[in-house]
DNA sequence: GTGTGACTTATAGTCCGTG
DNA sequence: GCACGGACTATAAGTCACA
């Protein structure tokens, strides 16, 4: 169905993955072996192109050392909780 | 792969979808309804036995007049974001 | 180090039922 | 109104070769 709300959402976690991982100066490669998944997923998901599941959103998650609603809170400030 | 984090994640799902559709006097059918989605799938979501994807989840969060990442955070409190 | 299209296999998600 | 199952179809997961 991919509404227009569902392609916000992608695009937000594609961003927040994207900043994160770069936050952590982690390559794609880096963030797919911390999170066990591929290089080229987690590439396609920064693209948005992906409409990923709770589980590689927990994986994900997990690789940046953050909270799953962080990567889907449109966030300016304390992204990074040490 | 499923890990325990992930049971967490949908079992957090599971509690907060029917705890906010039950908020509102809904039945499953009336959110499977509202959110575009079926029946026995929100029941199945609700004894969090899905792994969901994002699509569904902002289906499920437009159902239920909420937030994404409302439905992924432990809440006690304020979950209604006026 | 990353983008992209193609591809196979696993499972998300629908729809038919039953108690 | 809900839990649960079986069978099905659509799509996510996961991998690759190459730009």
């Amino acid at each position: 169905m991919v509404t227009g709300e569902a392609k916000q959402l992608r695009d937000l976690l594609a961003r927040n993955v994207r900043r994160l991982r770069r936050d952590q100066n982690m390559s794609q490669e880096a963030l797919a072996d911390a999170a066990g998944l591929h290089r080229t997923y987690v590439g396609s998901i920064e693209r948005s192109e992906r409409n990923v599941s709770l589980d590689s959103l927990c994986a994900l998650a997990h690789g940046l050392s953050t909270e799953v609603w962080c990567l889907l809170s449109d966030s300016k400030e304390g992204q990074s909780p040490q």
